[in-house]
Parts: C-alpha cells; sequence; structure tokens
DNA sequence: ACAATATAGTTAGCATCATAACCAATAACG
DNA sequence: CGTTATTGGTTATGATGCTAACTATATTGT
C-alpha cells in the first residue's frame, strides 16, 4: 500500500474546498493523516512478514487458525468472513500454505463439500515466532 | 486492502501478550483499529474512483498534476517521489493515463532523459467532477 | 578526454487482490 | 420425489503493486 508522502496541508485542503461546498477541512486532514499512518504501518508488516516468507493474509490466516483452539477445524468460508478478503484469495492462499506446511487437511466431514483444515504444528511455530515483533511494530506505528 | 474484520479483543490481544513479555494491549488495539478503519477506507475509496475509471493511484497522481499550478510541467520521478509508489508504477500508471487522454507529453526538456508532462484538459476536468465525493467519502470515514 | 557513477524511465517477472463464472454437493420446497 | 436455490470451493481473467534488471543520457572525477 501507499498514499501521498506529503500530505495535504490544511491550505491545500481548503484550497481545494472552497471552491465546492461543505469541507470540513479538520476531518478530511485527519482522514488523510490516517491514511497515511495505515499504509506506512501496512508496509511495514508486509515487509517483516516477507522476511519470513509469509504474506499478511497468511500471516492473519494463521492468528485465525491459532486463536480458536477450540474449534478442532475450520473452514475456509469461515475464515474468509472473519477475514474479509474474496473467496479466491482464501482459496489460493490456502493452497500455497499446505504446500509449505502451515497447515494440514482434516479428514473429510459428513457434508462433503467442505475441506476442514487446521493449523500445523510447523505453522504454529512460525506464528509464535514472529508474534513478539508483530505486535512491537503495531505499538511503534 | 483488508484486514481482520472482527477485530482482536483486548482480551485476545492480552491473551497472545501474556505469553510474551511487554505489551501495550491499549496501544496494540488502537493500532488495529486504526489499520481497520483505513482499510475500510481505502476500499470505499477505490470502489468510488473505479466507479469513474480510475484508479486511486491515477487519482492522486492527477491531484499532484492539478496541485502544484506553478509548474508547467512534472516529471515521473517527482511525482513518483511524492506519491511514495515505485518507479515502475508511476510509470505504466501514467502510460495508461496518457493513453486515456489525462495527462499530455510535453516537448522535450534540454535533459533529453526526462519526459515532462501535465494534465490534460480532460483529466482535470474529471479531477474537478470527483473531488466533492473524494472529501464526502474521506470526511465520513 | 574518458572511465565510473548516477539518474530518468522502461521492461520482465512475480505476488496479491478482486469479480465473474464455474463445479459439486446439500438444502428447501412444491 | 424432483426441481430449484444455496453453499463450499476452484478456476479464469484482469488490475495493481513490488523488486530486479535493463537502456539511455548526464554527471563526476581523475
Amino acid at each position: 500500500m501507499f498514499f501521498l508522502k506529503d500530505l495535504p496541508t490544511r491550505e491545500m485542503i481548503s484550497g481545494f474546498a472552497h471552491s465546492l461546498d461543505v469541507v470540513d477541512v479538520q476531518k478530511t486532514g485527519d482522514a488523510l493523516q490516517m491514511l497515511r499512518r495505515a499504509s506506512l504501518l501496512i508496509r511495514q508488516l508486509e515487509r517483516y512478514f516477507a522476511l519470513h516468507g509469509l504474506s499478511q493474509t497468511q500471516f492473519l490466516v494463521l492468528m485465525i487458525l491459532h486463536r480458536d483452539q477450540s474449534k478442532h477445524s475450520h473452514l475456509a468460508a469461515k475464515i474468509c468472513e472473519k477475514l474479509d478478503v474474496s473467496k479466491p484469495v482464501i482459496s489460493t492462499t490456502l493452497k500455497t500454505m499446505q504446500r509449505r506446511g502451515f497447515i494440514v487437511y482434516c479428514e473429510k466431514a459428513e457434508d462433503s463439500r467442505m475441506k476442514p483444515l487446521r493449523i500445523s504444528d510447523a505453522g504454529r511455530e512460525l506464528l509464535l515466532k514472529l508474534l513478539p515483533g508483530y505486535f512491537e511494530i503495531l505499538q511503534a506505528g
């Protein structure tokens, strides 16, 4: 991600704005600043994950799988919902995660459309290794 | 973009955290919340731009070109800096923007490596059309 | 002057995301 | 029952981003 490095100044916003009608310069400026901060943070996180061969999505999937230890298995559709990404993304993400050994598919369920899966030991190990740095980046941001 | 729909609760953060050392639950939670809000906002903006055949990057390029009316022409490298995206992205973005008539290349400069360009009338028109909605979304977010 | 370096921009290759269209299996319902 | 709708998941296609490697021109430094 990214976002304007040199944020529009208040002057500039009101410059754009005064030809328009109702622009709350303060609110707009805040929103832009937030977008910028978030972009930088996301970038930092992505770089951190990439350093360990994960994408952010993969990391978040690991979080979800690990978090809910009560469930013995999870479904792509549910992960999809929690993560708020499209189905195809989860589909391919899970495939590569399986290839790399971070998740394993369980035995089939009664409903044979479903492909229940869970985090593997390697996956959990990696997640736990990355968590401290993850929180550190979040806090500093 | 995207980010965890159901944000990690404080309990969850401290759940992850207590095995770790120093985690400021408050700060971490705030950061996650910001990421989530920013993701939603960016998504909304992208949808808005897409509705008018622009990507966010294209829109921001238009902003930059329009903003600095003092300069008669701009360079890809400078845009790149201001926007904080990689060179190749600007390169291809500008190419498609030219194809669609939103920018025009000026006469060559003395330094023949440079390809000075400026916003076209069509580009400026589109930008001005989109600005109100842009600010509206920002404010609401 | 000329070799080494830096800069502007492009191209190639890859990862990730999205939407749309598609199976296959289950559920709903007349 | 049997047709229709829904649901879990995949595949196809296209947009956008990145890094690395490239061309071509300018600049620096000896």
